[in-house]
DNA sequence: CTGTTAGCGCTTTCAC
DNA sequence: GTGAAAGCGCTAACAG
């Protein structure tokens, strides 16, 4: 065949031959058995590179029924925080030679559906997801029926079914609450977006919880929307009432830098007027003025604990379910205990 | 359901028996061919439906000789920007029934080659790619030596080879300092981080020319490093020079609002006292204090546009390549040209 | 150690 | 309209 345009594709068979061995072999020292004399190797990778062959997965995965493929299913792939994860997957797979196939469900559970759908038919060997808002455990059983092993991450659908890898947000908030405590506030507001799912509700609870723990009333919860950061819905009029709040702990570093660009605008100085607590501990929080107090979780963590569970998922399928919870820090700064601009 | 473990994968044939007729009408159904009868194509739907059929994909890319998926390989798939590229991209994938391989390089370019390699072991039909720090031409001919059609995305390689996307760096950064001009600025900083890559370069070109149009002397460009925001270099000591700067055009948003912080702790009122513009309209910079001015560049729109131009090129292998420019705006906010806070 | 053989699940002529 | 047969490129028994 003389090499135009279209010249036939180089593949194991004409390694084998280029070699003078047969494809067999030639497949042995693919996959680097020790069954083959060092010699023939030596043969066969230099007929490799002399035909520029490229392994072709595909043909292995039908052959072998697995595909050294992942789905990751997120609700939110244009989120910091979901990059993060995503590196921490990425660099155990990397490891273990696997690959993810990204998938963003855009918070639309038709929509989650539909990629999990397709995410079967590219033969995934198993499912890292992060549950858009409104899933339940339908969720759970759909994929169950299918056999794909799965692990749910930052949210989940149910307090027990199935693996789940989170931060510990129940526990940050505690941090956040004991700190500003210690710090003299007393009249804590929680900026806390809605409880649609596992992770606002974690955060809400370790706050009721923490506060109960110093005997200090949990009245100032205040819905937030995370996507118009300008908008602090009902904090106006606590702001205006009888006994306003000295401190807010924010759900993310997003409002709580929003609330601090709030209170500079109005003359206060957060740190010292109002203490401010954040959440996720953005790049910005180290630079703004003044620098933001925040529960640092740990995202790189999660998602190479969760890469982790789901592979050990995979060779175990039968080991019972577990919960992993990443526990954070606080990093102190001047919006609430670090030393005053 | 006592489903034993390992009963029968359901593939093509089970469900053609099902329905009575041959694993070729089955395939005809599944790719809706018109040449198949309503009646039967009833009967073999409801088999699937029954049988819970999923399409094996990888047994139809090794058939037809394509997957239906497309590497992306980014250098920093932890940054929002990056984030927002592929919302973009997946956007436009989605639609066309395509599937992203996503591949982090890390901006090290042995690993950049040894993931394009894989995901050419994985069958993918085609490349986006943002070159890794120090990638030159040599990585375009690799990629061209294997035929697969490629886009490049923020960054090229060189200014004439293989089509790329990206945003008008250089058209953002002239829109800012004739803003700048203006409002009278006159003395006009760019921290610009290091012209490493395209990006920067363009950018930093774009601030020359600017000036040059405006008769304006270029000689306060100061070196920032990105991943430290704290350090301003040669800033400190330019500020405390007999003409020290009035404005400053900062690489990104991050640096624009480490900057102000700065400012502020030092007393100095961004927008009144010295204009700052940023670049990438980062939802903080609509709710900082004061609220930022920003080169707004729009990354989705660079995902769609390399997604689709990367389809165009697959399907027209030889058509001559092309460079896309998506064009930026300005977003003026308080700490240049809007209200003061 | 190496070769032979038989598929993995699908698509695609080409007959009928 | 539908079916029969021939692979896509690879791996996994099993022989030698």
């Amino acid at each position: 065949m003389s090499t135009g345009g279209s010249q036939k594709r180089v593949n194991l068979q004409s390694v084998a031959e280029e070699a003078g061995v047969s494809r067999a072999t030639a497949s042995l020292v693919l996959r680097e058995s020790p069954l083959v004399s060092a010699e023939t190797r030596k043969r066969v990778i230099a007929a490799m590179h002399k035909l520029g062959y490229i392994y072709n997965r595909g043909a292995a995965n039908l052959r072998r029924q697995r595909t050294g493929t992942i789905g990751v299913v997120l609700c939110n792939i244009g989120s910091p925080f979901y990059s993060k994860l995503l590196i921490g997957i990425d660099e155990v797979f990397v490891d273990a030679g696997i690959v993810a196939l990204l998938v963003n469900s855009a918070e639309n559970i038709e929509r989650q559906m539909r990629q999990i759908w397709r995410l079967r038919e590219h033969g995934v060997d198993g499912l890292i997801i992060c549950p858009a808002v409104g899933s339940d455990e339908t969720l759970l059983s759909e994929i169950e029926k299918t056999g794909l092993p799965y692990v749910q991450v930052l949210r989940h659908v149910s307090p027990t079914a199935g693996d789940y890898v989170g931060p510990d947000y129940a526990g940050g908030t505690d941090l956040a609450v004991s700190h500003l405590v210690r710090h003299g506030r007393r009249k804590i507001a929680f900026l806390g977006g809605n409880p649609v799912h596992s992770a606002a509700c974690e955060r809400l609870e370790g706050f009721q919880r923490a506060l109960r723990r110093h005997c200090l009333e949990s009245d100032l919860i205040v819905p937030t929307d995370l996507d118009n950061l300008s908008d602090f819905g009902s904090l106006e009029s606590l702001m205006a009432s009888a006994s306003p709040p000295d401190a807010a702990i924010c759900y993310n570093d997003m409002v709580a830098l929003s609330l601090m660009g709030r209170l500079l605008s109005e003359g206060e100085l957060p740190g010292r007027d109002f203490a401010v607590i954040g959440a996720d501990n953005l790049p910005q929080a180290a630079t703004s003025f003044p620098t933001l107090t925040t529960i640092v979780t740990d995202p790189v963590g999660v998602g190479r604990n969760a890469a982790r569970l789901l592979l050990d998922r995979i060779t175990e399928p039968r080991a019972s379910s577990m919960r992993v919870l990443v526990s954070g820090q606080l990093m102190v700064r001047e919006s609430c205990g670090g030393p005053l601009p």
